[in-house]
DNA sequence: GTTGGCACTCCGCGAATATGAGTGCCAAGT
DNA sequence: ACTTGGCACTCATATTCGCGGAGTGCCAAC
């Protein structure tokens, strides 16, 4: 049904349609590419394509363009990602050596990945729930105020401050701050609000109210779902390279952006670093967004990932340098959580 | 030479354009305002008033629009600064109440902003530089390693992780954390590195290599003036009520916006939070934005200002609306870090 | 100084026309 | 059975032309 000429073709289209933004014609086909036939042959094989609904011609007597159903077998067909140029490499690798804090980290890689795709990039900061504690500290800012500060093990940090109805001993910070590292260091965030949940009994009946409050305001930390939904958007200005047909596709796009919640969605379930996901104009979980393509991947400090990274473009997009772009920054960047 | 109904003139010409985007005529402005004049005066005050290069048509037998001079002057006439609705005050009351961290209230503030004007917003974090360093804390996370926090009167935390050569004892930990509060607690952080310069002496000789190397991460961070550079960005979906032009007006701006560093030029320095400071066209200072316009303020916890907020938009846009706004805000948001 | 009248200027818009890229199909060739 | 050249046909886009109308500038009258 669809043998390797009609693969060869509508790869052809699909690179085409891409470079130019045109409906591309039999003619310029057999011109462009040196496919060894002539044109009514490709128009043939087009007929055949276009039947299965791999493609489509905006209205009769144009030339023809990839639909999401052929974005989606042109994709399945690059069965490897490309490797990066040992230039594009090094690239990356200074761009995000020096890198001094995790903020420092995120941005960096959204300006990056923006550059090398050309495209808008979407860097989700490393997820609280899936991280494990690595310190807590608990402060007196003055006699009443205290502050506390959770960092995880990716680096980001957490702060709350709080008004105590009382001032407390230095000896019971001590304390509790031993007594909180102890019960939660290692442990992940999604579980360290009930090992603290009968903290408080460990101390004198005295202080038991005022430290409950505080073991309280480190739980709700903790457990804040809130801060999951931190991302970092870079490359927006490449948003005019869409050109055409502004109003349909580029204004959905611009308030999905500044919506993080939908970005988040559209990134969608954190996968394996080794995995890089595509979703493509329909497939992309968002009704408004049906010319657009997601290109993500997972990343982390381990083998696990905690957070997702990818670009979002047109359909008609790169999808070969996408993907590796993507999977490459998402390499690094997991090598570099993992050194911190 | 300007008598008052030139005046009215010029403000019911910008007010109109600003509302329509279409090129004003001397029959529509007596129809929607109520000048108590004929066409025919009207046309010689816009004749007068283009002399002065006030206003232009864009082509022979067009109706008027304003220049950059006449918006300048119709700003300059708005004595004061419009007092918010009631509606309004509270609308900011309680999108800007319940913020949890500094990260949190310029996020609000940002969306707050956007929403409101209907514009792009920006809101520089608190300049590091201007703020007193409120505490600081030293942890040991393992034997070796070690976490620097810093925070700010302005609620801003600084953190370094540094690895030391060798493990320090717990005493000298506490007494360093102690000689640093005490040393610049209450000082602005410009002058907290000078403050600290002389502190390893006090330490045992055997210490105080280590120590150096940490007081010399706590001036780096103390003096990083990257971080000064940071902004929010929110309401770029706005971007589409520019509607015209895009290539000359939106791809610009856009640019600019990833720009942090652009984007402070264009807040301009930082000036009193009572004040608003208002860049029109090539006033703006950056030769791709002149047909934008920014409005601006300061805001910071005490009088003083620490950081600026502001809207950037067409040139043509509601100055009026847009100058209470960025007032209001900034003293809300003033209000709130003096409080925290 | 203000007003009504009037000729004049162009912009914008729609209809009419030309252009040409690209297709589908068919008959002939391999 | 597939490939190929030929050819008539289609339709989107570009171009031209003509017109209507909004708006102006000027002038004479008030």
């Amino acid at each position: 049904m669809l043998d390797t000429r009609k693969l060869d073709v509508l790869r052809a289209i699909v690179e085409d349609y891409v470079q130019t933004r045109e409906p591309v014609g039999s003619k310029a086909l057999v011109d462009r590419h040196h496919l060894g036939v002539s044109p009514a042959t490709v128009r043939n094989d087009m007929a055949a394509l276009e039947e299965e609904g791999f493609i489509t011609q905006p209205h009769t007597s144009a030339g023809r363009i990839p639909t999401d159903k052929g974005y989606r077998l042109f994709v399945d067909q690059l069965t490897r990602i490309k490797p990066l140029s040992g230039a594009e490499k090094r690239a990356i690798a200074t761009f995000l050596e020096g890198a001094v804090d995790l903020d420092d980290v995120v941005h960096r890689s959204v300006r990056l990945l923006a550059q090398l795709t050309q495209q808008v990039a979407i860097v989700q900061y490393p997820t609280l729930s899936r991280s494990t504690v690595r310190h807590v500290e608990v402060v007196t800012m003055s006699n009443t105020r205290l502050l506390l500060v959770v960092i995880t093990s990716t680096g980001r940090v957490e702060q709350r401050v709080t008004e105590l109805p009382e001032a407390l001993d230095d000896d019971v910070i001590s304390e509790l701050r031993a007594r909180l590292n102890s019960a939660v260091v290692g442990q992940p965030l999604a579980s360290a609000a009930n090992r603290v949940a009968g903290l408080p009994d460990h101390f004198h009946l005295v202080d038991r109210a005022v430290v409950a409050q505080i073991v309280g305001i480190f739980a709700e930390a903790v457990a804040d779902n809130r801060t999951d939904e931190k991302v970092a958007i870079g490359g927006t200005a490449n948003l005019v390279r869409f050109g055409d047909d502004f109003d349909r596709s580029i204004k959905p796009l611009l308030e999905a952006l500044e919506e993080h919640v939908v970005l988040l969605k559209l990134l969608g379930e954190v996968s394996s670093p080794s995995l890089v996901t595509v979703r493509i104009g329909h497939e992309v979980p968002h009704d408004q967004l049906a010319t657009t393509s997601v290109v993500a991947t997972g990343y982390g400090p381990g083998e696990q990932a905690v957070a997702t990274l990818g670009v979002v473009g047109p359909t008609r997009m790169d999808y070969a340098g996408s993907m590796s772009a993507v999977h490459a920054v998402a390499r690094y960047v997991s090598h570099i959580l993992a050194d911190a």
